[in-house]
DNA sequence: GTGGTCTAGACCACA
DNA sequence: GTGGTCTAGACCACA
């Protein structure tokens, strides 16, 4: 057995960039905050955004403007298509854990339509 | 935002233990590790194992022997319940992800078909 | 028969600790000492008085504020009812020795009397 | 707070001979068993039985037939009396912790009443 | 050998 | 300053 470390602040705060955009809080074609801004809003340091905000980048979910900032990208069915690919992989860790349990697809599906169901 | 600090080994510990009861490779009624053995395997402090065992009591998953050790309990309809309650509060969590990224029950149960059609 | 070994340090301190909310010492809603000022107090270890809290929080008579210290339930009756389980309790321990010794309930309500009619 | 040391054996042993002879069984008049064989029924030091017999002889309960053994007094009165003092410390003391509670006379009877009504 | 309790003391998060 | 977790290790009861 080996103990999860803690996940680092920077790939917290992709996650949580990804979300905001998955969700529309922030649009396509959309400014992003200010480093500094969203260090101070976050109360992290700013070098940890700047890598989140990077890293989001290589991913092809921001561009910079260079003097003007940093953007959600333009193109929709880019953000829809990842975030069906983070959704699909969030989904296969919780289907591990069931398959861990012993647990076939029906009763998975079973618990899905109970939470639904509600 | 509230970033997650380090989960801390003792609740680590706790759920390795479910999962390993949840799946059969400790059965209901079969003595578990004693307390030094596991610590010396899992490199940590006996009273670390200490605690995640008599959390796991307390829940009612293992119970004392004396002088004997401990055993996972007998009453099998009682780990089955916690485990469906265990993966339960997996699937509400995930399915609390796709709701904030605005997908709605059909498209996440296609994503669950798409997985288990692999 | 058995001899009772010694009561633990910390089972000791719960007594000690319910009594006191019992009688109002330690009124409800109120703070309860730092673990550290009643680990010098009572010169045990702090773990020793981390354990005695956390059971009585367990119980439902304690409860915490992050970083603000550990203070008395403010639900009044809940106190009340758990004072009554614990007296009766003991009540029920003296009655069982009086059982034992061949005593009716006229002769122990007469004992009892006469020690109100002091 | 005074944390209460481990009540010695050989007043707990005097404890145990006292209820036996408050309940009868051994009565009045009745020889007790020799040193050594209640020593080892109750998996003690013979020297622990010595001094519980001696005490008790001290209190008038026990007397010495030189070669024969010890006996349980032959005065049933004095019996009697000693066990309504003996029932009579342990009220008091009941009646202390529901004291100490801030119970009154009428809450305690009606808990000893709920007691016997069951 | 089994679990249970306790100490001394470190280090952490939160604010 | 507050509580929470953890280590290293002692000592205990039970059998």
């Amino acid at each position: 057995m080996i103990f999860k470390s803690e996940q680092s602040i920077y790939t917290q705060i992709m996650d949580y960039l990804k979300k905001e955009i998955f969700c529309g809080n922030y649009c396509a074609g959309q400014k992003l905050p200010p480093i500094r801004e969203l260090a101070a809003q976050l109360a992290v340091n700013p070098n940890t955004i700047v890598r989140a905000y990077a890293e989001l980048e290589k991913e092809g979910l921001l561009f910079t403007e260079s003097t003007n900032g940093k953007f959600v990208t333009a193109d929709i069915e880019f953000i829809k298509k990842i975030k069906i690919e983070y959704v699909t992989t969030q989904a296969e860790e919780f289907v591990e854990i069931t398959e861990k349990c012993k647990l076939g697809k029906e009763e998975v599906m079973q618990i899905m339509e109970g939470i639904y169901g509600k």
